[in-house]
DNA sequence: AATGAATGAGACTTCATTCAT
DNA sequence: CATGAATGAAGTCTCATTCAT
């Protein structure tokens, strides 16, 4: 009754195999975006047959969604791995600035991929779903990781990590355009940094 | 790409079925996206035929270049109007509070047309074009506005312009979220004007 | 938000060629079944583009619902004008007789058509619901055409022409088998013809 | 169609496994129909990989024909059963009424089978060869069995049986119909029994 | 100029059958 | 012998665009 069998696959070759179609489509998506891409050059480019594709993902949308779980999923990675790194005894302005940098450096690697997949999220509630979970747990972590700093207001904590995120995210974002000198770059990476270090630090009654 | 002649209506009737024909796509587009929309709908919507669409548009991605087009007029309007009328003697904080609600009432208004529009500028040169050009003219007048002020660091000062108009928008964007209480908003919102104030006002050697 | 919307057709043309669809899937569904024809084929034996197709029809089911009710609209009006031809005084055999060649010249034409419509009907609720309707009016019908007659008894009527209509229509079937000779052929008549006025005319207790 | 060698199983296990193929085949074919059933569902009820059915069996139509067998087997058993429980001295009618019930019991269990499979014959020659060869063989036993009889009149005896059992066939099946009350479809077997009767007693001159 | 019926390429998806393991 | 992953042809349906009226 229900439509085909999805397949889980648990071999190491399935698993790879099924590894190899999101990251197919992950590359087509980015470089040509969703619609333009048909699921023809996704079998293709992941060197399969059409017809396995089904076999792995629901439809087109399900591969979409799994798409941007590992997007996610890398950009969480990324994340973490700044954070855990730096929350010694470093100051404020050199995490915020690692920060910056790593997210940077996501969207120049995938800088469509982003705009993609959010615009996606308007029409697709799985994938707003996974953006949303995405975000409040990482909040979360830098929730848990700032909350006791004493360079850190403390006041309205939860509200300045989410806008310097996205004071972050929207720069970085900008930062990309080709349009920019390295020497204006800097400078809005100077200036974003000291923002939300400024942000975070001040007290508001 | 085709050979047709595109006619660039000058009689009334004309000009008013075209602009019937890109608010119609307007509405379709910001509802349901430009790809779950077809001609036919728009046509309907827009009390036309299909055939005629095809007189004053190339083809469908033209539509969408016009419906970008007017957006981006409408935005431009809101924010000249929230600027032309602050420039007295108003404090800065004032302003940047003033364009704050102004974006997030378009924003709230047409919470899908930018990210949808923002996305399918990956994808089409001439609606990159758009954005940029918007984004250019806004910041030249912004600086044109702010470069006299004794309360406005004059020191990169474009540079701030860029990343203060960012902060905003992405700011605006992340607070229509059904998920966050009038509150929670009220609180982002001078967190905002505060950041960007703060940054605008502070001097940077 | 439904799918593409229907089209009913009311200028002439597009009634033709509706039409031609209707008749060209009749054609092709009694040639070769329903699931060995596909749209293309319809769309060509029809003398149509494929799109066009669906401008008429919701989908191929929707087809094939039309095609059926074609069919039954056929028979009944081949019924119907033989039950009107002899309602005035001729006997009961007479009729009967009618009846049973009219339903024969129906099955020879159409052989293939009622064993596949009817096999649909076990898939299809809509389609069941075709036959079933089909089959009350015609039985209605008859009862009002020999509820006052005296060579009928009145006890059970309505079984019996139930049973006699399936009586009939089985034999029809069966009748047509290329493997019977023209002598077996009258001879089942005969027996058929004579078999249903008999449980008509007999009085049961 | 393919060259591969079917194998015909002899072991015991192999009989089992091409068993259980066919009657998974029987009960999806009787459940949802021949196309709506596909060969990975087959495989699965049965409990077996999709490549072993391909080593009993040539191709699906093949399935669908060794699943026929069965059905007209498991009819023919049936009617053989009451046949043969009856021929001592009981009266006609008895013996009717016994057919019909059984044949009846059939339509119930498989109301689905004897359509579907019907209408496949009409479609593939090799089934239509399986219902005539069965049709035949019945009627010869039949005609066996009551040629001798003296409440039977031998006039045509033949063609008789040949109605009559098409007769049943199509009034069980009739009978089946949910619409039905149990009265209705009680006195639908008086009255199709007695017509039968009526018939092989007469004499036709 | 206007209509909306018509076109047909191409998208997604299914599934009978094969074949490497 | 057996498995079930893999294949790819073929089917249904959509829709941007054209064109006869």
């Amino acid at each position: 009754m229900a439509t085909t069998e999805i397949r889980v696959p648990k071999q190491e070759r399935a698993v790879k195999k099924r590894d190899a179609i999101i990251r197919a489509s992950y590359e087509l998506f980015c470089r040509k975006g969703y619609y333009q891409t048909n699921t023809a050059q996704i079998a293709k480019e992941a060197g399969v047959s059409t017809g396995i594709v089904y076999s792995y993902f629901q439809d087109k949308e399900d591969i979409l969604l799994q798409v941007v779980r590992l997007y996610l999923a890398e950009l969480k990675e990324a994340l973490d791995s700044v954070l855990s790194g730096v929350d010694s005894g470093r100051g404020l302005s050199y995490m915020v600035e690692a920060c910056y940098e790593r997210l940077y450096a996501s969207h120049t690697m995938r800088a469509e991929a982003h705009d993609e997949f959010w615009a996606m999220a308007l029409r697709k509630e799985a994938i707003k779903e996974l953006f949303k979970a995405f975000e409040t747990e990482l909040l979360q972590e830098l929730y848990r990781k700032l909350a006791c700093r004493q360079d850190v207001s403390q006041t309205l904590l939860r509200e300045k990590l989410r806008l310097s995120y996205h004071i972050l995210e929207c720069s970085c974002h900008d930062a990309i355009s080709p349009d920019l000198s390295k020497a204006e770059r800097e400078t809005l990476k100077q200036l974003t940094v000291s923002a939300v270090v400024d942000l975070l630090e001040r007290k508001i009654n």
